[in-house]
RNA sequence: GCGACUGUAGCUCAGUUGGUUAGAGCGCCGGAUUGUGGCUCCGGAGGUCGUGGGUUCGAACCCCAUCAGUCGCCCCA
């Protein structure tokens, strides 16, 4: 006898390794998505409210879409972009946030000769390849809305509005401060920038590794660094407010006016800098107020420049984003529980074959006049039946047994009260049907 | 990318100073007179002790590596 056939081995054989799912990515399990079709829902539903149509990207963008769209010295494009290249060699990535590609397609699809401004909003997975954590996944979700092509403060203020209608309507809003800031024109920011880069230079020493790094590329986010010693020097440093133009001063200051008219609190945040490029004026992001800038639910704010630096006409627009997993986990903090759609009304139990047959067509006839009914699924005891019936908790169940197929007749059993009555066959969808009520029939019509 | 902690059935966890066939509760499946759920009782299935090496007569337990998760940093949704 050869090793190899031992029977050890032969068992080895049969019991293959588990597979398990890449690292930071998750199943989104049945419970999970009534979570998220609650969000989407609020989303769609306010959206369509304030004119937005949806848009969806693919999920891969070449690379320069986001080097040069988000800046290629932010963390997102040096460190956390699943990169991958196509056959020919193509620099590609898996699109790590959504507003540097739907300028792309705001481009690429001329929408600049649509009625402008462009509202478009958007319901999408993104990528990436970050140290995985709680709320912090390598796929997630994302939900935004996008207003392309006019510069108004009244437009960002409305972007602020929609995001904290969506939080009220899901009733989270009064877990989160909106935090806001400007952070000027592109041209201020660079000159503001340069200047920041003389005050530094001289004194990278007392920087740390990441602010040296900084320094050249995006010297703004040295201020917004915690380390100690940075913090330090960045007090002493030229004051943004100095090189802010009277524009942008008095832009913000109307969208302050607004939001208060609005009835929108907000917290004026100086050191607000968020960490994408291509933001200017107007940022803002909804903070948990418990947690702080940990794990921020949402963000955004002005990009007048992005269409530029994707090689298109000058576009000023402004939009925002939400991680719906992390909107999720404050639903669930919250005690927000989803409405249970999936109820089954009807469990059909059936003995032997005959009567398995008229089940499976009950069941479709049941299901085409918007019942939604289960049964036929393996069971063949008519106490497993009613256990099955049990755990999906239906209000009714229909018994169909070898005397009820030859006299045809079916028995109807009231599960709460456990009363049972016997009706003609014929007649089994119209009796259901009035039973369960016309109004929690689930019927879809296209066109509707 | 850095640091710390964790990893035993589908889930929540026990598992004594390393010592024979690894346990519980819940869940799942089934039974408790002939075709009837929930409660109760009884029974059953299910575990390469994350994975791979090493130390040892002997490892779920000790050591190393690796994978994954959680927390903190960084940053963001």
């Amino acid at each position: 006898m050869t090793e190899e056939n031992t029977p050890e081995n032969e068992q080895n054989e049969q019991q293959q390794a588990k597979i398990q799912a890449v690292r930071g990515m998750k199943d989104i399990l049945p419970a999970d998505h009534e979570y998220f079709t609650v969000v989407k829902k609020a989303v769609r539903h306010r959206c369509r409210q304030a004119g937005f149509r949806r848009i969806s990207t693919p999920i891969l963008e070449n690379r320069e879409v986001f080097e040069r769209g988000i800046g290629d010295a932010t963390d997102i494009v040096e460190k956390e972009m699943f990169c991958l290249e196509s056959r020919s060699g193509k620099k590609l990535v898996m699109k790590p946030e959504s507003t540097a590609s739907i300028m792309r397609s705001y481009i690429e699809n001329g929408m600049s000769s649509w009625s402008q401004p462009v509202k478009l909003y958007y319901i999408e997975p993104h990528f990436r390849y970050d140290r995985p954590q709680k709320g912090r996944y390598r796929q997630f979700w994302q939900f935004g809305f996008e207003v392309i092509g006019a510069r108004d403060y009244s437009i960002d203020v409305q972007v602020i509005l929609l995001s904290v209608k969506i939080l009220e309507d899901l009733g989270i809003a009064d877990r989160f401060e909106l935090q806001i800031n400007t952070i000027g024109t592109p041209e201020v920011r660079k000159a503001y920038e340069e200047a920041l880069q003389n005050h530094f230079f001289g004194r990278e020493r007392n920087l740390c590794e990441d602010c040296k790094r900084r320094l050249e590329k995006n010297p703004l986010r040295i201020l917004d660094c915690k380390n100690e010693d940075c913090q330090i020097l960045a007090s002493v440093a030229p004051k943004f407010d100095d090189f802010l133009d009277q524009d942008s001063k008095d832009y913000y200051e109307k969208v302050k006016e607004f939001l208060d008219e609005l009835g929108i609190k907000y917290n004026e945040n100086k050191k607000l800098v968020r960490g994408l490029d291509y933001y200017s004026d107007t940022v803002f992001e909804f903070w948990d107020k418990n947690e702080g800038a940990q794990n921020a639910i949402g963000g955004g704010g002005r990009y007048d420049g992005l269409a530029e630096i994707l090689g298109g006409q000058p576009t000023p627009s402004a939009g925002v984003a939400f991680g719906m997993e992390r909107v999720i986990s404050h639903l669930k903090e919250a005690g927000v529980q989803p409405p249970d759609k999936d109820k089954i009304h009807v469990y059909v139990a059936c003995l032997g074959d005959l009567a398995k047959k008229k089940a499976v067509k009950i069941l479709a006839d049941l299901n085409d006049r918007g019942v939604h009914a289960l049964g036929a699924m393996g069971k063949t005891s008519m106490k497993a039946q009613l256990r099955m019936a049990d755990k999906f908790n239906v209000d009714w169940t229909i018994i169909l047994g070898e005397v009820e197929v030859r006299e045809n007749i079916f028995i109807l059993r009231n599960m709460e009260r456990g009363a049972q009555e016997t009706f003609p066959l014929d007649d089994i969808v119209d009796k259901i049907v009035e039973r369960v009520g016309e109004d929690n029939l689930d019927i879809y019509n296209i066109g509707e």
